[in-house]
DNA sequence: CTGTTAGCGCATTCAC
DNA sequence: GTGAATGCGCTAACAG
């Protein structure tokens, strides 16, 4: 492999020489440049990346650490978008991702230090959103550059969510003006601010119209078909009843259309529902699910930018400033009584 | 932040004697050994990769790159499995992974050539697998060690793939023997070397039954829920009539399911269906639908194993070895015209 | 405009 | 057993 060095032999000058004219110095005449320019081709010379880490003191490199359990929270499709979105940000202002999925938040924890400590990578983006979050804890004490997808319940960072608050609320205002009225709410585990904060957009928009917040219509589960079908289960011997159901996952939707099924209660007449994510393969449930659309290529796209932008410029790094990413509400048949026309997906 | 310098002189050695105390040579009397651990400790001291990586031309790193084609082909989930199995025996060998998704193969290629010729990567792994796939011809060229996961239909080399083929005949296989005769395939585009694979599994089980191929039940098309109705619509048209699809993907399956529905035709009873990647979500279709099961994370986990046992000795980095992973069929309803028994999932 | 010098943080000779 | 010297490939002063 060629280095500078038998670049700038073969053009007859000197390594910084070479040095300049990759950087693009302007104070080199057009006839060396040409010359050191030709000798880079001869020799196909690229320059070492790792070199030029160690003397910039800037890898070009950010990590992205995860963990399995936000990996099921979040659905599948949802984490390689962000994936996507990440990658073209980083792809435009040439920089890389170094990426680590774990298996718990210790582990992540412990990767995350290290990417840190042995100077691996300039910044990291997380996307753990834990009430209680250790992993944005060493990345404050370790006075890292970092942005959090999602939201910090505790010290405040820089983050960049979906406004579950609003969709939740918008959803469950939709159901409503669909003539609802008593809507179950299936909420993912209590320790995940996504959780609250679906919950929180449920009730306000209950109190908005003045209707009372049940806790017997609300239940708390892990994010899955099954699960959600059960705890439909449990409310229903326990003789709550409902006519809708909200559910804060797809995967819940999922397990609310086989309790229709199983009941023979028709969707929407006799239960709307509404799930969250809008999965692709989700459009295609009988009757099609309403569900709310994250911008997930989004979400990594701008956390991506919001990092490299504050490391260019660290003033830039305001911990406590919360960017909010719309969601979209995708109404289609699962939740339309009034025969409403169904939106184009 | 604390450099090897700093640790040497709070413990009154020279900084090779550090190094050597990190590279755990026995050479080292154990006094000094536990004096310089103990300056390490107070200092905080952890290697500085970077420099590692300058002084000792191994970055402990692995590229992986993907374009958007191949996610795509691939359902979602199969992309972040092969991740999670990459990422979990990357952090058994202490090696990172640096990743890129590319718009198209001309784009991948272009990193792919950057992370290797700027030294970013010690090796990489790719997932395309297309015919004529110029992202290998460029690895081969650079001479880096690389592992793919799919098949190359090209030059030989080092791969790891599950068993299309097979995974195929045996779907065919099973069909024919739960009674059905006239069995469609829908295929996905040409160009990748999964679908010739699954093709010909396809073919295989049906000369084995000695039972023609007839080219009017093949149908390509590309990769959504939307072709694979499509196409069973035109095949119907057409005139051309089947009582079972093999759908080489769960979107094609997908597809087929609503074409049943909307001919009115009874699954399992008048139209068999499997599908192809067993995703998750698709466990709970009507009828629950029989899908060949991927082995995602294995695949991932292998590919990295293989190439890091590679890094190591180059002797093992034999293109043409091309290790084969079974892949199951989960048999649920959807193919179950004799009123067999269901696996449990 | 360009060359010389020094150093990023570490590992690895070669001495003693 | 340990230290001093050298260099990985590059950039950035400082000269001129």
């Amino acid at each position: 492999m060629a280095t500078i060095k038998d670049v700038a032999k073969l053009a007859g000058v000197s390594p910084s020489t070479v040095s300049r004219v990759i950087a693009g110095s302007d104070r080199i005449s057009e006839r060396t440049k040409e010359r050191v320019r030709r000798a880079m081709n001869e020799v196909n010379y690229v320059p070492n990346a790792i070199a030029r880490s160690l003397v910039r003191s800037r890898t070009r490199t950010v990590g992205f650490t995860l963990s399995r359990r936000a990996d099921q929270a979040f659905s599948n499709p949802f984490f390689s978008e962000v994936l996507r979105g990440m990658s073209a940000t980083a792809q435009r202002w040439d920089h890389d991702i170094l990426l680590s999925i774990s298996l718990d938040e210790q582990d992540e924890k412990k990767k995350c230090l290290q990417l840190i400590r042995e100077r691996r990578v300039d910044g990291m983006i997380i996307s753990t959103s834990r009430v209680q979050d250790e992993v944005i804890d060493v990345l404050i004490r370790e006075k890292t550059p970092f942005v959090v997808i999602g939201r910090s319940a505790g010290a405040p960072v820089l983050s960049v969510n979906n406004d579950n608050v609003e969709a939740s609320r918008r959803a469950t205002k939709h159901l409503l003006e669909q003539g609802y009225r008593k809507i179950a709410f299936i909420s993912g585990p209590r320790d995940l601010v996504v959780s609250l904060d679906r919950g929180q957009g449920y009730e306000k928009a209950l109190v908005e119209a003045e209707l009372p917040v049940e806790a017997k219509r609300i239940v708390e589960t892990d994010f899955s078909e099954e699960a959600g079908f059960a705890a439909l289960c449990r409310m229903w011997e326990a003789g709550v009843d409902f006519d809708a159901v909200l559910a804060s996952d797809d995967l819940f939707a999922l397990g609310a259309l086989r309790f229709a099924d199983h009941m023979g209660l028709r969707v929407p007449e006799e239960l709307g529902i509404v799930g969250f994510n809008d999965t692709p393969m989700m459009t295609h449930t009988h009757p099609p699910l309403t569900s709310v659309r994250i911008l997930s290529y989004e979400l990594g796209a701008e956390a991506m930018e919001l990092l490299l932008q504050g490391l260019e410029n660290r003033e830039k790094l305001r911990p406590g400033k919360e960017i909010l990413l719309p969601a979209e509400l995708k109404v289609r048949q699962s939740s339309l009584r009034q025969g409403g026309k169904t939106e184009k997906q």
